[in-house]
DNA sequence: TATTACCCTATCGTTTTTGTAGATTTTAAC
DNA sequence: GTTAAAATCTACAAAAACGATAGGGTAATA
């Protein structure tokens, strides 16, 4: 399940992207036309800016905007900030491994096995897909 | 994520196609094989049994069995039952669907499009992967 | 001085995972 | 037959983890 973290973060870019022109927009003003509660956005907007998605400006006038182009922004990228691993297990992940602390041999696993399959499809789909690919 | 339920379940699976004869498998020797918790696989076989994936014999010399080919278990099926929905969100679900509350068109939704591709990739793997794909 | 992002913390609620305790059914030994 | 052992079945509950939200204060900027 997709936590709502990662969707409002997704409904927010998608916002940003929409609005094109570079003036930062308001916290309040995103939350208000995504429907989301202001102060969980704040502290998801937040690790966008961190993670480099996002610019802002603080004071009156102020709010957060891109600082890429939205063809620029991978699904791959966003995702793996937001939800974390792309993988549905740890031992499947490209970039949060972690060992099974059961399953003595991975290779012989089938669920190892199986959501590998799963881990490269959903990556097939994230790596063809920009931020400017789901504006409508 | 995928829940330890589902991962248990499917290695479960695993183990009793891999015995391929039709004899009882006990649910203290299928948790020593694959480091589970017994009191909670019971359960979890107790639901793949309610769904027509297993049977049951009660009594000494009783257990678990698969009470259909492993060829003919699709993994769709499992996954539906152990974990629920295959989609991220519900508003993309073919057997779970439910209407986001915030959202007020699907249709223009930039994480209902997104999730609506990643869906249909894992379901592609899904439906061409069986239990007998599983076996090593 | 007003406005806005920034930051930390606490809390509530849900889900997941595991454990406890016993009831029920079947087999097999006596 | 009677009994004991071996198993599944059932319900519940507790614990742990996680997700989502809210509160209140700080810092920067126009």
């Amino acid at each position: 399940m997709l936590s709502k973290k990662t969707k409002y973060g997704l409904k927010a870019l998608t916002y940003l992207a929409s609005v094109d022109c570079k003036e930062p927009v308001q916290i309040a003003e995103i939350a208000k036309h995504e429907n989301i509660s202001q102060k969980f956005l704040e502290s998801i907007l937040l690790t966008l800016r961190r993670n480099g998605f996002l610019g802002s400006k603080k004071g009156k006038g102020g709010g957060y905007y891109l600082i890429r182009e939205p063809k620029e922004i991978l699904m791959t990228s966003v995702i793996r900030v937001l939800e974390g691993p792309i993988a549905m297990v740890p031992c499947v992940s490209l970039n949060f491994y972690e060992k099974c602390d059961d399953c003595p041999d991975e290779n012989k696993c089938s669920v190892h096995k199986l959501m590998l399959q799963v881990r490269d499809s959903a990556l097939e789909v994230y790596r063809n897909t920009t931020l400017a690919d789901l504006i409508s």
